[in-house]
DNA sequence: CAGTGGTCTAGACCACAAA
DNA sequence: TTGTGGTCTAGACCACTGT
């Protein structure tokens, strides 16, 4: 994994991009001369370019070449599958995870119907908060199926989760299917958030797969709706 | 366009899976069977399996398949790039557009940033609301550079904008950039949407790019709050 | 072990853009 | 016309899953 020729080349380029040393609004090298620079054949470059182009870093024109698009106001990328480690990580604020509850039980019949649970089958039930700068603005609810993470603890919660996920117990998350709406504030998130002024909260409800195709994870993330953001590229398919 | 073998091949095991004829958890056969059934080579087959597990069709796992997953509940894909006059053609409810305003303008100083537009630019903006079942519920503010439309019509505001750029005027999308974000609703928002009991508007602006890499139009959609939603499927990118 | 998907190659032909 | 990207092919080898 990772040592794909396309995936090096697709490394190499975007961050030639990200550093600006490809100009945005020019040209990159044309497919064959870009197979004599990496020695590679034109249908492995031709790999690189099309995740470049799925990820929003160049356009591609038959007849012309490949454009390089303007990346510098790429803004945070919850596009993606991104924990929320990853993400603060990547932000100069200062984030801090609070774990208010951490129980294994039984799933009501709402959660069993949504994760499509069978009777004998327990999730772990956990509620974080998580606080930029001293305000509490996110509060995720997490129910992970007991037969695939064992054991769970409070420490392993304010930490990474999915840091244990993948690397502890060696799981690999495949995919998810999102849904973004907007609800009013209800009684957990007067009581775990920093409110303010505001009555309504982003809610992103997730079902997170493994690559094994099995289900994983549900989500509920409680968003403060003033600290919502979020960014996204989208291709129009040309059928 | 629209005619690549691994394009028909993608729409035909997609119809199938959509149809059910293929059992959401079952394998779809081998890549070589594919290339027998389709008279392809494995790559071409490659192609159109790529292009099912970007979109959700299935999941692929080495030395086992493709198992099929299950899409029936698919709500809209208002996730890549859709017009609400395609998205209003696939739903039962009555949708309605009017047509608020329609003026050829010069764009003030924050529109020029944010288009990056030169001084002698001329600019469409379209003031639309959207009603479904006689509640109008999305307002819709289009800017358009008049250098690549030069002339706009009530009547086409009012069908379908989209058909009028890609069918008359041969414009051809490319990508967009989107945000969304929530906002406490404004003078234009009580003014012209169906405003309840809600004080909240959840805004998605757009940067919509030509195929040729041009900015083409900025829009900024407002949708009421309880009629917003917004339904996304990820892959994890494992490098 | 056999069978699956994952990657890479060299070569061919087509569609489109620019000169 | 030349050069670009778009598609397709046949074959090779590797990595992983099952038996």
């Amino acid at each position: 994994m990772g040592k794909s020729k396309f995936i090096l080349i697709y490394n190499a380029l975007s961050e030639k991009i990200h550093k600006q040393e490809i100009a945005a609004g020019s040209l990159l090298p044309t497919e064959n001369e870009l197979g004599e620079q990496f020695k590679a054949s034109r249908e492995t470059i031709r790999k690189a370019l099309a995740m470049l182009s799925r990820n929003g870093y160049i356009q591609k024109i038959q007849g012309k070449g490949s454009i390089v698009l303007d990346v510098s106001r790429q803004n945070f990328p919850i596009s993606g599958l991104t924990s929320f480690r990853e993400l603060a990580n990547h932000s100069k604020d200062t984030w801090r995870t609070n774990v208010h509850q951490l129980v294994l039980m039984k799933p009501d019949d709402h959660l069993k119907m949504v994760m499509n649970l069978h009777d004998d089958q327990m999730v772990w039930k956990v509620i974080r908060s998580r606080s930029v700068n001293g305000e509490a603005v996110i509060l995720d609810k997490d129910y992970l199926i007991q037969g695939l993470v064992p054991i769970l603890t409070a420490d392993i919660c304010e930490h990474s989760l999915y840091d244990y996920i993948e690397n502890d117990l060696g799981l690999k998350i495949g995919f998810a299917k999102k849904e973004i709406t907007v609800e009013h504030a209800g009684v957990e998130d007067k009581r775990y958030l920093t409110m303010s002024r505001d009555t309504h909260v982003v809610v992103v409800r997730s079902l997170v797969y493994l690559e094994s195709a099995e289900l994983f994870q549900f989500t509920e993330s409680r968003h403060r709706a003033d600290k919502f953001r979020f960014v996204d590229f989208a291709r129009r398919e040309h059928q």
